[in-house]
DNA sequence: TATTATATATAACGCACGTTATATTGTCAA
DNA sequence: TTGACAATATAACGTGCGTTATATATAATA
């Protein structure tokens, strides 16, 4: 390297990242990009091979953004934390949210449901104390359990984040997501007397 | 007049919604629906004021299809058909779904679940014959039966519009939706005996 | 200090889009 | 038959996009 750059990679994806928060993935342009950077488009390219990387990277940025939301404890149970992180994104990143799991189909049809999925099922480790009433279930049942809380967590996200649900608080999100997964969790354990 | 058009209104809305069919709302071009018509582009500007105006036909026609489907006797329960018939045409129509509910978010804020829950509630009369374990319930337990299914029931078409689903059979659609629907109808009513 | 490579700026290319200006056609009315 | 007007075709305008060609400047290296 004969020159040092005046614009970092970083200062790129950040700018690029701002961008996509505020005005979704149809924001972000390389001419926008480089606006807020004070530059030319230029920059962008000696840092990154074209916007379909940069897209990449930006999947990467906001995926793990959703992931520390889904990993605050709001409350006691593992399980409700992820369904209601994954909603709270929605709501509060409407955009980001928009990005991962509405504008591109064809990406993400790999990636919504096993994320999701993976991470439900990460938390059912013997020590896990969140979990605990889940061990309850059989493993069938366990995995039904998960399966329709996620595809009624996904549901309520796209509500809320289109603003569908006449109200989006806290409170009442979290109370969607209790009822329905003890709902679920009724339905399942019922199930299993029977059977 | 005093000259008759060789392409009619019909024939371009028509040719715009095959294309809307196939390609989704981005597929829809003024070049592309000449190109099919056979014609250039000028006489969809004698009949059609703007894309907007021809957006706004799309949706009616993509909304009546999709009512069509809603109405269809799957079973013999009318609140089911409604929800089945939603996530069928979600995978059967997947250009479609994603036009009226998933591409643009700003309009639809107030159709989607409006449009949704009153279908429903049209269909509580006390003459239905189809919703008859519903009236057990009071009206505020029919209200969130009907709001817990409903939002169930998008998250389960945006993932089977998706492909996120591993099967997107008839059968494995219609027993999500019987499965959470007997879960919310039970859960709804025993917290009902309990208060 | 002179050279060289790299970062950046400027400008342009090629494409696709909605839309419109202009030319052409064909049919009805006179 | 002729003139006028509406429907259509052709071509262009303006815009925004990703990308690239070219020019310039700047710092490390020899």
């Amino acid at each position: 390297m004969k020159q040092p750059s005046v614009y970092s990679y970083e200062q790129i994806i950040n700018a690029a990242f701002e961008l996509i928060r505020e005005h979704g993935w149809q924001g972000v342009t390389t001419r926008a990009i480089a606006k807020r950077l004070g530059s030319s488009t230029m920059p962008i390219y000696s840092h990154v091979k074209s916007v379909e990387e940069l897209e990449k990277e930006l999947r990467v940025k906001a995926s793990s953004m959703l992931k520390e939301f889904q990993q605050r404890p709001y409350t006691e149970h593992t399980l409700l934390n992820l369904a209601f992180g994954y909603v709270v994104f929605a709501r509060d990143e409407k955009q980001l949210f928009r990005f991962l799991y509405l504008d591109r189909p064809r990406r993400l049809d790999l990636e919504a449901m096993p994320d999701m999925k993976d991470a439900f099922f990460s938390e059912f480790g013997a020590d896990s104390t969140a979990g605990q009433e889940l061990l309850e279930l059989k493993e069938s049942g366990q995995e039904a359990l998960i399966q329709y809380t996620w595809i009624f967590t996904h549901g309520l996200a796209m509500l809320v984040n289109s603003g569908a649900l006449g109200s989006n608080s806290d409170k009442v999100i979290l109370e969607y997501l209790k009822n329905a997964g003890e709902a679920f969790y009724l339905w399942g354990t019922g199930r299993e007397e029977q059977g």
